[in-house]
DNA sequence: CCGCTCGTGTCACTGAGTGTCAAGATGTCA
DNA sequence: TGACATCTTGACACTCAGTGACACGAGCGG
């Protein structure tokens, strides 16, 4: 029960959160207002989460741990482009699910510098997170290879480049076309094993 | 002269920036504390520098226009994968120079989340500066073609894992030797055209 | 000498983020 | 059911980042 309310006051905070920041901007809510929106204290609200920009990165922190999972998921057999492509490709799919909602959150972020420099720093996890499972599935040394670190980095490079033209087209474009494109050019980096 | 002496402050105010954040860390070092070191006011911090952060982004702020020079100086013939090491190599080569000072800035930054989320929001705008010239060079349109983006992004992720090898082994590995290595893994994508 | 501009310091203010403590909700065990 | 322990929350006070307003003094042209 005490978790199941912990989520509850979460998804509310978010909730006010994602509203607010998309109506107003970035900079002009303050974490008070997201608070009092949600039904809880300023006090409250670090409690849950660490900043402003907080709020917004969290909503999308499962996308790493969702593409490793796949990642570790694809067989071993499968040349690395291929498996990086299905690795990245779950959290574009996830963002095409639900275009109304992801989309406005993802061209908040891309808009808005704080946003973005925080959405980068949650990336160079992921990529490290990428790295030692590619490392592992491969047999690499990660700290001697530089190979791990520069294929997931290209990996979410693409994924990156997808993002920044689905949203700039307001979600025209077709986001699994775009990574194919994308792995098109990156996979004769990828697979020189 | 008043563009010198503006020159001077800024000095003064990134010398002491740079020697209490390296002695003390980032959080425990006040503006106020840098601005009364270097002798002016806290608020004619705020008339040089836009944050804490930027005193320290701000001192790599040349990197992105010296590498986007290198690029345009190439010969056109030259192949993609050539003439962005070369790009990539101005900046190392800079560090390597100063490697005491840039060494520990460099450890700073790569330490210190909140630096390492404007850096890499910095590298960003470089990228797509460095995509533009290279459109521009191989005479493509940005806004169709994923090409420029993902060759100036896999070139940065270079520059990334080779600073963040010689950032973790103290200077110790040769950074030339590292962006050899690099680029040798990421070429067969930047030259297939 | 007068007025102009520009850079700076002082002051006051908003908002982010944290520590502390008391009070209430909840969960457990007898 | 009742007593006790735990956890969550709100209220308050505080530091520090960052901004706006204004007044002061230095340098400069008339």
């Amino acid at each position: 029960m005490a978790m199941r309310k912990r989520q509850l006051v979460s998804n509310e905070l978010t909730e006010a959160a994602l509203q607010l920041l998309a109506l107003k901007g970035f900079d002009a809510v303050t974490i008070d207002e997201i608070a009092t929106t949600a039904g809880v204290s300023k006090r409250t609200f670090f409690r849950y989460f660490a900043s402003k920009e907080d709020v917004v990165v969290q909503f999308l922190a499962d996308m790493g741990a969702d593409m490793r999972a796949e990642l570790a998921a694809r067989s071993a057999e499968e040349r690395p482009s291929a498996a990086l492509q299905c690795a990245v490709g779950v959290p574009i799919a996830t963002c095409a699910d639900h275009s109304d909602r992801a989309l406005r959150v993802v061209q908040l972020i891309l808009r808005t510098p704080a946003l973005h420099a925080r959405f980068l720093e949650r990336q160079a996890q992921w990529r490290d997170d990428l790295a030692a499972e590619l490392a592992q599935r491969l047999g690499l040394d990660p700290d001697s290879d530089l190979y791990p670190r520069l294929a997931a980095g290209m990996a979410l490079n693409a994924f990156d480049a997808v993002l920044h033209r689905w949203s700039g087209s307001d979600g025209a474009e077709d986001p699994a076309e775009l990574i194919d494109r994308a792995f098109a050019v990156i996979a004769p980096a990828l697979d020189t094993v």
